[in-house]
DNA sequence: CGGTTTGGTAAAGTGACTTGACGATACATG
DNA sequence: CATGTATCGTCAAGTCACTTTACCAAACCG
């Protein structure tokens, strides 16, 4: 996130005497995506991947750096390329990743995982999935889909 | 929002030739919530608030600033109390807000919205409100309300 | 070929944060 | 009442994920 894990509003509160509005639409979609995100740095920190910050999760953002040239993948994330270069910089420093010479075009990188960055994001999928279970249990199976697919249609939208 | 639009990751690429995985519910949950701050980013800066960064909205967080203790806004957006008080400074300073003191307890102040501050609320709102009309004719009326209800409940749990 | 665009990087600066320390007020206990 | 402790806001200094500016080298385009 850009800074990470900050961010931002949705509604606000009422003025003076008058009582709250309800939760709006911006609201309910962040606490939810607060709380998947906070289970994956729980989960990666405790698998051995202490060294993991919040910031390197914008790196691993679907469909994630494996294979991708620094330019393309900093366009995707809308963060500078020197931006994107520092946080590359940093995971491969780590062991997460290698940045190696693309041999079509010599001015250009790709982005390769090593094992160690596989097995980070094999434990990002897990806490996903964790929460996806949480959640299917709380809502009821045939809800949660139907949960799924319709921000699953409204992604199509946006 | 902080770092304000960037920000984080939920899935991530098959390694190698494999393919893609679904996109999972985290990246479902944050790509229409980053549609819903760009576009109360881009309401703000088209109606006289060409001032109010994305930073801000960190503070404007349901349920909003208005009355609130420094410490407790603080707690409550889990920074520390003199990351808030950065932010309070540049919001009085830009006329959107102020702290004054707490007549009950001399050690503490009180955050009252200025006009200027409550005008942008209303932006904020109005934002939000024209992104749920949006969806709303995207996916049905009724279906709207299921994905509001969906996420009530969740945010319930969570 | 020569001019322009594209990919990565180096350098310097910015701003939203952090931790540490502090004086002032409130509160709890003897 | 006195005295220790917890809490409030703030000052100061440092960190780090960014930005803008500037480059060089390779690719592309006539």
């Amino acid at each position: 996130m850009p800074r990470s894990n900050k961010s931002s509003a949705f509604t606000t509160s009422g003025d003076d005497g008058k009582p709250f509005g309800p939760p709006l639409i911006g609201a309910l979609l962040r606490m939810p995506w607060d709380a998947v995100q906070q289970h994956m740095l729980t989960r990666l920190h405790g698998s051995g991947f202490a060294d993991f910050d919040a910031a390197y999760l914008t790196v691993f953002q679907y469909p994630g750096p494996q294979g991708a040239r620094p330019s393309e993948l900093a366009a995707r994330l809308r963060v500078s390329k020197q931006a994107l270069n520092y946080l590359l910089g940093e995971l491969e420093r780590l062991g997460y990743l290698e940045r190696r010479a693309d041999p079509d075009d010599l001015r250009s990188k790709r982005i390769a995982l090593t094992p160690r960055g596989s097995a980070a994001v094999g434990v990002i999928r897990e806490a996903v999935g964790e929460v996806e279970t949480a959640w299917a249990r709380q809502l009821g199976p045939g809800r949660f889909d139907d949960l799924r697919n319709l921000l699953i249609e409204l992604n199509g939208v946006t």
